[in-house]
RNA sequence: GGAGGGCUAGUGAAGUGGCUAAACACGGCAGACUGUAAAUCUGCUCUCUCUGAGUUCGGUGGUUCGAAUCCAUCGCCCUCCA
């Protein structure tokens, strides 16, 4: 096995789980928040940034590396770790994501999906033997099996052909991955927003063997609530000695949300997104920085805050750098909402030690104060 | 002294009789963003008692049913010739 997940203890407030996922690049503490890189990069920060930072773990991406460098410039630079210069674990998403977002340029057949791509309009197929091979040539800690990520709103059977076509390519990544002894690969559970499709999916992809398990097809636009239902009747399903990793999720109450119904991992590209638009993320809420009201205001982002940014930097100089257009802007900002994360995680952890996370939580909305609006961020 | 060109909303710049409160760009103000086609996208940006009304296109006066657009005149700016 190539990774393997301890449990250290569970919350008795919450049921949430601290543990240490032990991969081939060092161990993950969990519950942990993994900044996206999609295209070998969290973009604007230096692999040192992220170290100083804390983050355990980033993402890239199947899609974006294998049409741009090419999977196989990868494998000759050494993996995806040597490329980039990240001797931390790597997990990579399959391009299933992409099967979503880029929907418009893709017909998906049962032996995989032919992509347009977005940037030379040339002819391209993924399919779950393509997923891996190009996943085992980036040397990723975690891979990802190549799935359908559905859309929100999405018609019963519609969704129910999906998952069940999400499993078979689960059976074929399985069947096809060249390197189970130092790359784990981890199956994600589908069903869209249907109970029983969820306990479906889960069931079949349970029956494999998988050392994770991932519940995607969430954070797709539907709202909080029926987000949390569907974790609520998913996890009980995953097996207990493997991480649960719920992607796509990054909004800082729904961080602490998934993490009290036992998520153990989390990525999204929110903070480093909205960081890039000139919006943070505070122990008081979201700030957007980029907003006249902050144009004099000489102290820092947050407080509250001992990151990089918020230790050095004025809320007016962010806003005038962001106003300008300057880059490092953007890396302040991205460096900020980075850090609000991973500490918020590391409180979460601490929390789950101590079994305090309900009250961790409650805190933590009570100063956030986004209770009354599905929204958060 | 002579000849020509120009002056349009915060800026640049279209528009040369009615479909023009006036394209477009920038600037400004806000909003969105959740396994990244995103340092992107969307909306608003003359004034007001704002689902309607009022006042605009250097100033003034005129022609016309109707003028940013035509005429006269004044002012300012630019280019060339002496």
């Amino acid at each position: 096995m190539a990774i393997t997940y301890e449990l250290i203890k569970t919350c008795k407030q919450t049921g949430a789980r601290l543990g240490r996922v032990h991969t081939p690049h060092g161990v993950i503490e969990t519950p942990a928040f993994m900044p996206v890189g999609t295209q070998a990069t969290v973009k604007t920060v230096s692999p040192e940034e992220l170290k100083t930072l804390d983050a355990h773990i980033i993402l890239s991406n199947t899609y974006h590396l294998f049409i741009r460098p090419g999977h196989e410039i990868v494998r000759k630079a050494g993996g995806l770790h040597k490329f980039m210069n990240w001797d931390r674990p790597i997990l990579t998403d399959s391009g299933g994501f992409q099967v979503f977002s880029l929907s418009n340029m893709r017909k998906i057949k049962e032996e995989g999906v032919e992509f347009r791509s977005h940037l030379s309009g040339d002819k391209m197929f993924l399919s779950p033997e393509k997923a891996m091979e190009i996943q085992n040539a980036l040397g990723s800690d975690i891979m990802m099996a190549f799935d359908e990520c559905a859309p929100y709103p999405a018609e019963y059977d519609y969704v129910k052909q999906s998952l069940e076509r999400t499993t078979r390519w689960a059976e074929r990544c399985l069947a096809s991955h060249a390197r189970p002894h130092d790359q784990a690969l981890f199956a994600i559970v589908q069903g869209g927003m249907y109970e029983d499709l969820r306990r479906q999916s889960a069931s079949e992809l349970t029956s494999m063997d998988f050392p994770g398990y991932a519940i995607g097809g969430l954070s797709v636009g539907e709202p909080k609530d029926i987000m949390y239902n569907v974790l609520e009747c998913t996890v009980p399903l995953l097996p207990a000695n493997k991480p649960r990793y719920l992607m796509g999720v990054g909004s800082p109450d729904a961080l602490l949300d998934g993490a009290i119904r036992g998520i153990d991992m989390f990525d999204c590209v929110l903070p480093t997104r909205i960081a890039r638009n000139g919006t943070t993320m505070t122990s008081s809420g979201r700030l957007v920085i980029r907003n006249a009201k902050f144009a004099e205001d000489f102290g820092p982002l947050d407080p509250e805050c001992s990151c990089y940014t918020c230790t050095h930097y004025s809320r007016a100089y962010l806003r005038h750098l962001i106003k300008a257009d300057e880059t490092f802007g953007i890396r302040l900002t991205t460096i900020h909402n980075l850090h609000f994360l991973l500490e918020l995680m590391r409180g979460v952890r601490q929390a789950i030690m101590e079994d305090r996370l309900l009250d961790f939580r409650n805190q933590f909305f009570a100063k956030y104060g986004l209770f009354e609006n599905d929204k958060g961020f």
